[in-house]
DNA sequence: CCGCTAACTTACTGCCTGGTAAGTTGTAGG
DNA sequence: CCTACAACTTACCAGGCAGTAAGTTAGCGG
């Protein structure tokens, strides 16, 4: 505070208030979050966040689109489409739950506190949009459920997605093992409630 | 209106103003909305808004809890616990989905708006986790998993409530057919994505 | 027809917060 | 060492909005 008012460069700084922005908004919402509060939090004045992000309407945008990135990039990092469509999907969805749990405050603030905000309903629609046509297409190529059309095939993504969010929601605010938590849900996604399979025979194939 | 100031009983201007209060809220979120615009919206002066429900402290949760006592009404209208199982799991979901159809504001605010908001946040989960509890004893009775632990099935639960309500949301926003997403949501929790008819792997064990 | 209460309004106040102007100091480069 | 720019601050303003005080009418019980 008084004492460590080093002067760093712009780049750095920059982040700096990104990473403090995110932590706020994670915790206390958006829009009840002051623009006095994030200065607070990345311990720096006001008018630097109006220097270097612009205004509010600017400035949360960019953060998340940052989280938002990042979160992108870790969903890829287990996608290898050489592997058969099983294998495929557990290791997306374990990565998908490792990413939530790694980044807890990321996730809260991009798919819960965002959603609710109508500036941000739009960006976040699209980027799980991104994430259901992608869904929808590994089950239109690798499950063969009878004369399904392509409208069913997503609305099948969104529910996969919707339960996938949900299971991170309570990763990202308890203590549930992840192995467990992607067992479950591949078992529950491929053979279903009535599947009759035993929980635990799960595929490390 | 300057025309229409009718003087109407405390009882009938309270449910007026939530109803203002819930559908301002659905599109403007909650915090971006101004006492003012409630009051506009419900055809009323800001104060009789403070003279009925209070500070905006009080007002939002008793609008909150109107609609999901409304909520809970419907999905236990649909509960018959003669049904078979699976029969069971179909009306509770028809029945879900069509409250939502019916009721788009109310979903909105309660299950998407207030859960980004940290004072509503408690509320919601709370609501929520009635749900999946029921849901759970559901699975826990019904299905065929065998040595799945009170943990699993209630991650189960969680997985299937975070399902049902993604849907919800598609069908709160779009023209998605009820009949047709109930059953695509029976038959994937049911039989899963492999059990429709055929798969890559293997058919039922 | 008269008053009394409940329904309602206009018109304010004070605070909170978004946003900025103007000034200060560290430090990189000559 | 000095100059110039970039990093930073204090201090302020203006608008908006929660919340209220005080006053106005409508209609019901007598």
């Amino acid at each position: 505070m008084p004492g460590g008012t080093k002067r760093l460069p712009r780049a750095v700084r920059e982040q700096q208030m990104l990473d403090a922005a995110v932590k706020v908004f994670a915790e206390k919402g958006f829009r009840e979050t002051s623009m006095d509060a994030i200065a607070a939090a990345a311990d720096i004045s006001k008018p630097m966040l109006y220097l270097y992000h612009g205004p509010r309407t600017n400035s949360s945008p960019r953060a998340s689109n940052r989280e938002g990135a990042r979160f992108i990039d870790a969903m890829t990092i287990g996608f290898d489409p050489r592997l058969r469509q099983r294998d495929q999907a557990r290791t997306v969805i374990f990565e998908f739950l490792r990413f939530v749990d790694a980044n807890r405050d990321s996730w809260r603030v991009l798919y819960r506190v965002a959603t609710g905000q109508a500036a941000f309903a739009g960006l976040i629609a699209a980027s799980r949009a991104r994430l259901i046509e992608m869904i929808a297409d590994l089950l239109r190529r690798g499950t063969t459920v009878e004369r399904a059309t392509d409208r069913e095939f997503e609305l099948m993504a969104v529910a996969l997605v919707g339960a996938g969010e949900a299971v991170a929601d309570r990763i990202s605010e308890g203590d549930i093992d992840l192995d467990t938590a992607a067992d479950i849900m591949v078992q529950m996604g491929w053979h279903g409630l009535a599947g009759g399979k035993r929980i635990d025979e799960h595929a490390f194939d």
